[in-house]
DNA sequence: TCCAATTGGTATAACGATTTACCAACAGGT
DNA sequence: ACCTGTTGGTAAATCGTTATACCAATTGGA
């Protein structure tokens, strides 16, 4: 089913069809001709083509975006902002762990070079995003960049990663911690010297002071969680609450309490960074600070699509401000 | 860069180029002029158009891929054996959410039926999947159904969902529990009926009766779980143990229990289909029956992605069998 | 009656890559 | 000198859609 066999069943010419199919506004056409093109269209069931689209139109509709882990469900939360905002745009997503970019005859590098996707999201830091990055550059693909700024011309979007540290610091001193240590994510990401710097601030205010040793970078994963936390506990003995930059290595930093046989929060309070539904369910139920994740989604999507904005500035997400969720892995020192 | 200017700075035509691209065995070339165009290409960065490739190959290089819910962690393991595969046949996976694709406009649909997709990965059962599906059959892109047989000429892929719910019940059994009630899923999905079918075999073989009242069906949600459980609790109090078909159900049920001041395992054993990292840190460890979801999603797309196999037929994932993961939430029956 | 305007379309050239068939030049054998 | 192979490529026709420019009728007004 081609264009060409609509037109010959309408009787009207390739142009009209494509121009009916398209709402073509500049399209006179008589009542009755629409009504055939539209009876042939209906009847045999005809789609456009869509590598013929993309290829003419030079747009295909496709926005790939690229993250760290998909099993980490706080990028489940980002996808779901993503894919709503582009189901309105009409786009689609294509999904891929940085993980699966090392092979050379990665598919979505041969999109980015050519010409099959009409933008990147790309949650830097991860395992090649470079290579993505570097391709997208030279091609230069609308990239919009999770959270993480890099020598590029690509648009930032970020989330208010300071206030959120400093929201839960805050926290934990009006509880009377004083000794608060950090389990942060990679030292080489942006948003990880933004937390810090929120936590810094925060502590400083209060006129606490850190010292080097109380702060551990690591994966946001259960068993990284569970080694950087057992490392930072043994190193700071003093230490009576931690703040976990990412909820997952926080569920690791539970168990690494448990494994030492203490409790949470009465040997040691937990805040940890990203809100999920599944934290009131945990062993012990997980004090958080919310971040608008869906949000975020939602406007690289747009950002990204938007042809009306260069690609380079920063947005930032404060549609909410970071929200203290309160459950009981905070309360006051007994120390 | 179009493969024609390539073609100009190595002096040679544009069908030389395309054959030193696509490694075409039949051409025959000299030594330097293979250097040439390689020089070429590679100084002037080309990347094959994405678009006009597809066109004239009539393959996208995309498969979709359908889920009822991207925060599901059972979603998140299928998809990474999804990608693992794609990545290895040079595929590149499209993921949408059943809830987005309600707008007319979707680009999915518009995809699946302009030929932008070599392939499709249903989750049946989801809001709009027999949308997609019909445009998909009409259109005869290939399809591969997740454990869920419909009326149509797609290969289906299953896990061994019957054996899964036997071992539960099984374990339950063993361990004394005779009224062992069911948390089950959506009622019209195909695995829902062979897991209950697994449970029903199981009681029947060790001469326990079920009564009607003994299974509730309902969305894999911690909400839908909390309130399917209280249902089932309040409406069989001998039962205890329950059989949770899906890990995130049994997180609300869990829920559920200690609502009404019981606990788990002590007043009602639990046990769940499906395990995932976070059942191990969950209030109560829940006892689990893991099955090959990375598996599946892997086969899943050589499945689709292979034009040798008919599109008919089924293929039941056991490359390992359901395997038991005995933690606390299951234990003898205190009554 | 004649000159605009308007109506209702159409013809054609891209978009960029692939593939089939073909061909020129030369070497080697007899 | 003549035929046969081989080497090293090339020409041109697609793939299906869309945008630009154009055009033949018809209508309306003076």
């Amino acid at each position: 089913m081609t264009i060409s066999d609509i037109a010959k069943a309408a009787g009207v010419s390739p142009a009209v069809v494509s121009r009916v199919v398209n709402r073509d506004k500049t399209l006179r056409i008589g009542k009755e001709t629409r009504a055939r093109v539209q009876k042939a269209i209906d009847e045999l069931d005809y789609a456009p083509n869509a590598a013929a689209r993309s290829l003419r139109s030079a747009s295909s509709g496709l926005i790939a975006m690229v993250v760290h882990d998909v099993t980490n469900p706080v990028y489940g939360e980002i996808l779901r902002g993503a894919q709503q905002t582009a189901g309105a745009l009409g786009k689609a997503i294509i999904v891929s762990d940085g993980s699966h970019l090392d092979d050379r005859a990665s598919r979505l590098l041969e999109l980015i070079g050519g010409n099959g996707v009409d933008g990147l999201i790309l949650q830097a830091g991860g395992v090649n995003s470079d290579l993505v990055l570097a391709r997208a550059g030279r091609k230069s693909v609308p990239t919009v960049l999770l959270q993480a700024a890099l020598d590029t011309n690509a648009h930032l979007v970020c989330l208010p990663d300071s206030r959120a540290t400093q929201i839960a610091t805050d926290y934990l001193l009006s509880l009377g911690h004083t000794r608060i240590g950090c389990l942060a994510t990679g030292r080489e990401l942006t948003f990880t010297r933004n937390r810090e710097r929120g936590w810094r601030q925060a502590m400083e205010l209060a006129g606490q002071s850190v010292d080097a040793g109380s702060i551990v970078y690591g994966h946001p994963s259960i068993e990284d969680g569970r080694a950087s936390a057992t490392q930072l506990i043994e190193a700071n003995p003093s230490m009576t609450a931690l703040l976990c930059f990412n909820v997952v290595a926080a569920i690791g930093a539970l168990q690494a309490v448990q494994d030492r046989g203490l409790r949470v929060p009465d040997d040691l309070s937990i805040v940890a960074i990203h809100d999920i539904d599944l934290a009131d369910h945990l062993s012990v139920p997980l004090t958080t600070v919310a971040m608008p994740l869906f949000e975020m989604g939602a406007r690289a999507v747009e950002l990204v699509s938007d042809k009306s904005t260069g690609f380079e500035g920063t947005t930032t997400i404060d549609t909410r401000d970071p929200e203290l969720v309160v459950r009981k892995s905070a309360a006051a020192p007994s120390r």
